[in-house]
DNA sequence: AATGAATGAGAGTTCATTCAT
DNA sequence: GATGAATGAACTCTCATTCAT
């Protein structure tokens, strides 16, 4: 498929068009008719380059999917502080999140519509924050908890609270004492116990 | 609707039948045909009781929505200890999920067909939640965190902590290190720091 | 049917509610449930007193049909001059039409629904007028016109002015201009003509 | 809609389909499955050229009005005398009517189903009707009777005799002492009356 | 590669009618 | 006589997909 440019053009502005209705009127309603109108292509072409429905549905959660995770971990790159890490992700997740609205949209629906797509995102996410936790505990920075389960609660609360004050809100951006407030628990959640008699704590 | 007892026999039959198969096959794929068929039920019968589809499915989560957090205040209602409290509902909250799968599925398809409804939902246990945070830092019980931002967000991470070991693992419970693991975290976010030296710490 | 007072008045209700009904939506949009209604009675109810739809509908038409006729007929009745007799039927004819839509509105949707009793109805008032038109006739009242054709045409012929002057308009009477042009146009018809020197005018 | 030859093809084997059911069963009656029966062409088909039925009925009505007024006006026109001129006329509207028994059919039918559409014909009639009745009486060919009104009146007396003496009786002609009949009064209502002392009446 | 007319299974919904109460 | 829950056939309409051009 797409062998020349041309096809590659078409085949772009499909999955453009696909990502604007899928976010707009969910998997259902959005028809392949009104995805080959919203991309200006005849209903026909629609199969020279995707098998289906759900194929073209597939490939825009893998594409979300990808720049959100890119977003995020360029943001946290080369921040040494581990809370000022979490804060650098956080933030650029809830700026994506405003800026694609799609993402949520798309994502929770996919429940039901591809369970394949939807846990390859949530992996993809999960492995890299685990993976940051990880070795933010062996370097003692935070508290030793599981970094696998932590990462899957804390992108947990990270998604309940971007649905909340973003998508319902359909604010541009995050609340700045919502932000704080889920940083402060976070901080609390991940921070070495005072308790923890290493670092010269003995008197 | 449902003036006589046959009636409401009827009608209960209908709503069981639809919480099953919406949870199963999802909204869009579940027919009336289906339902009725399930409720052992003829097709017109169904618009004898509801207006159509999303009518009952409102219904369907309104009920469901009631019965999780009736489970979770039952469990941790006269728990003096706030993360002792913390962990009842949670407990809970997994259990109801390991025996009602149809919660996440029939919830988080919700977003497209009734958002209200999944709005209600999601408020509903936030509204109990945030007033337990609540008086709990006012007795100074936990450090004094923003209870609604905190409401959300430790909802969030049970709900993708059930997601991912629960649902997916097809599991009739959560396992144990998990349940320690997130319950490590929230003990974190919400323990008093020891800094505070309230309640007489000093001799 | 209807031994009792109570039945009659119940079939009397019926029947007052399915000529509105059928009038308002037609009767195709005319459902059992509408008629019970606005009747204020049960669903069930209306099989103890009519066989199904078409039956109490033709039971409507029968009965419209004959208000009209017997309006029609007492107006005319004693009129002695042919042209005065016209004008006071066609008046009366107008009148009913203005208080009682319902007769275009139902004879009208006859032509599938019943036709029987749409022939029925335009016999009815035909019989009565070309038997008006063949005495007036006979007296040398007016033109030897055929009596039947005549009154199918004039019958015709005040159709249409009603529905174009009274229903179109939703007026509550006929413009008179157009009421004095109908009837100069049938007195034109009718009136024997002066070259005919009939009943001995010479004496 | 109809781009190519084919779909314009298809597009007319539906119209002509409509209008055969419509006149047979009713409107209510014509399923758009018997429709695309008839026409030979799969359901779906039809959703591709027309909105719903109630699109292509008033596409029916529109033809059929636009065919009956040709093949009226055509009949009538170059005709010199009025009298000879109505003559012509009705005699291609009984003509038609017995050749397209569908015109009642449908027309009649329509006043619930689609007012627009009915008022739509009979204005079109009407109109070239009044405009012949008002240019012969501005040429003294006729009494001065109010035109408009005139026309109604006369269309009125048309139809009823069309439909009592063709579509009842299943004719393919109209009988001709009908024929003769309805012209004889309609001579009678426009003649020019005697005593307008034109044509040198007087000895 | 692109086009768009044609397809037909299947959806939600309505409603005249039946029947147990 | 009156009630209203239950029935199921029939309807209109949608849409993913095919295929001749």
């Amino acid at each position: 498929m797409a062998r020349t440019p041309r096809g590659a053009r078409t085949r772009a502005k499909l999955l453009e068009a696909a990502e604007h209705v899928f976010a707009t009127v969910g998997y259902h309603d959005a028809s392949i008719v009104k995805i080959t109108e919203e991309a200006k292509v005849a209903l026909g072409t629609f199969y020279t380059h995707f098998e289906g429905k759900k194929e073209i549905f597939d490939e825009v959660v893998l594409d979300l999917s990808h720049r959100v995770r890119l977003t995020m971990s360029e943001a946290s790159t080369g921040v040494a502080d581990r809370i000022e890490a979490e804060r650098a992700g956080f933030r650029a997740f809830f700026g994506f999140t405003a800026q694609h609205p799609a993402l949520y949209r798309i994502i929770r629906q996919a429940e039901f519509v591809s369970p394949e797509s939807m846990r390859k995102h949530y992996d993809n996410i999960v492995d890299g924050y685990a993976a940051g936790l990880s070795s933010a505990r062996a370097a003692g920075e935070i508290r030793p908890v599981d970094p696998v389960v932590s990462a899957w609660a804390l992108m947990g609360a990270g998604e309940l609270i971007g649905m909340r004050w973003i998508l319902w809100e359909n604010a541009d951006q995050i609340p700045e004492h919502v932000f704080e407030g889920l940083m402060d628990l976070i901080a609390g959640a991940l921070a070495p116990t005072d308790t923890t008699p290493h670092e010269g704590s003995a008197p």
